[in-house]
DNA sequence: ACTTGACTCTTACCTTACGTCATAGTGTAT
DNA sequence: ATACACTATGACGTAAGGTAAGAGTCAAGT
């Protein structure tokens, strides 16, 4: 007669030796007996309703549901068995939607992220756009300059040309009204409104909250910048001053 | 400025209010104030967090991994997706092969299973059937019978041709011997023989152990019934009788 | 006989993402 | 003033074990 110490069995079947404890415990698979120091012995008929348990933990059934199906024979077991099937299918039918959904976010952010540092600064000519960057970089430190630029970086073409489009339009209309009155309210809802936009696309990433301080600190920024100029009565890609600036007291804003 | 209500952020997110409590204990999602009873209140802003935390735990992720995801910006999030993107097929392929395997199990139990009554007592006429059943149903009660006969209705074809075979064997040997000492050693090795093969047929399915009571009990069963015969030299399919009787009494042995 | 090393026992706390009370305080409409 | 809805905190429970602590046991080598 073959005993088997649960170390052995654990061997055998392949599971752990919490495992064959925690089955005793809770009924599901007890040894043939004890040894007087409370030793568990199994033998081949626990060996085989082991083997019997680890099949339908394979078929991904609880304990509970195993010991119930392996105590009463026949009976529900196809019920059970049928049950099972359909909430596996379930499932996998949302693992499969899950993976498209993944798939699709991935290629989302594959495609449409991660700009070039050019692009970023793109209908500038290349001095300038240094010239800009050296500037926001000796106001607001290197690391708050790379750290909006690095989040611009990653926002999708769509989202960054939308950004764009928004700073732009503002940049013009906050150039034209600083010809009259930069304490207008006007222009205070003008830099409310990029404030938010930027929020926006700064996204809730950021779990610092700038408050109103920076809020007042971005009205100045807008204010005090000479170079909002229109040249032919269009607003010049100054957005990407615009931005840098704008992102750079952000980030630096947001660093604790 | 709105301000959300646990239970109304609960609703709008269509999460529980215990959820928010929790991801707000774990600094996930915390309230944009308090109100002087500690109240929680969230804005549009914890909204918006919130939605970003839902999408992520539908792909799956952990609440720390998504904690982790939204506090750094960029970086390692396509990263994190695509590795995430590889653990879920590994699962949904897990899933697939799972299914498979259940699906085969079903139609095996569903092709070879369930007897039909009759099956049960083929090639016995039918009032021969019902006076046996009748017998074994007044010796070991009703439910003992109908619980013997629903698990050798879900044996297998195969299994259940197996056990008459061996059955049909066992008879005859042991009429045959029973012409000559009943108490011989032969015997009880043939009724041990006989014991271990319902044993395995029973299964583990019956965690009562039946023990050396029954053990006994079965044999004088075998040896107490006179209608073991042979007619032309060939045991009849008596194996009905044999069995509905050894079944009941396994089945009434083994219903605590 | 003694020690070492490998096992084994029980007990109990940790994990995830909440659900489910229990108890107590708060806000508001009648 | 009272009823009713809402909220807060704290605690315990879930599934299937992992991990560890403290103590006892077994066989082998010295």
């Amino acid at each position: 007669m073959e005993r088997y110490s649960v170390k052995q069995l654990s061997r055998l079947a392949g599971v752990s030796v919490r495992t064959l404890h925690l089955y005793d415990q809770i009924g599901l698979l007890k040894p043939a007996i004890r040894t007087e120091a409370r030793y568990r012995l199994y033998g081949r008929e626990q060996l085989l309703r082991l083997q019997q348990i680890l099949l339908y933990k394979e078929l991904d059934f609880s304990l509970h549901e195993i010991g119930r199906i392996l105590d009463k024979p026949g009976f529900d077991k196809l019920k059970a068995l049928e049950q099972h099937k359909t909430a596996l299918e379930a499932r996998r039918n949302r693992l499969s939607t899950l993976l498209q959904t993944l798939d699709k976010t991935i290629s989302h952010v594959k495609n449409n992220t991660m700009l070039t540092p050019e692009e970023l600064y793109e209908g500038l000519p290349k001095e300038t756009a240094e010239a800009y960057r050296n500037e926001a970089s000796a106001k607001y430190g290197a690391d708050a300059l790379a750290t909006s630029e690095n989040y611009l970086r990653q926002l999708s073409k769509a989202d960054f040309a939308k950004l764009k489009e928004e700073s732009k339009e503002i940049a013009s209309t906050l150039f034209a009204m600083r010809q009259q009155n930069p304490e207008s309210e006007p222009v205070q809802k003008l830099i409310a409104r990029h404030y938010a936009i930027i929020r926006q696309f700064w996204g809730t990433a950021n779990s610092a909250d700038p408050q109103a301080e920076a809020y007042e600190g971005l009205g100045q920024l807008y204010v005090s910048d000479e170079r909002f100029t229109l040249v032919d009565g269009q607003a010049q890609p100054e957005y990407a001053l615009f931005m840098s600036k704008a992102m750079g007291y952000f980030a630096k804003n947001s660093l604790t």
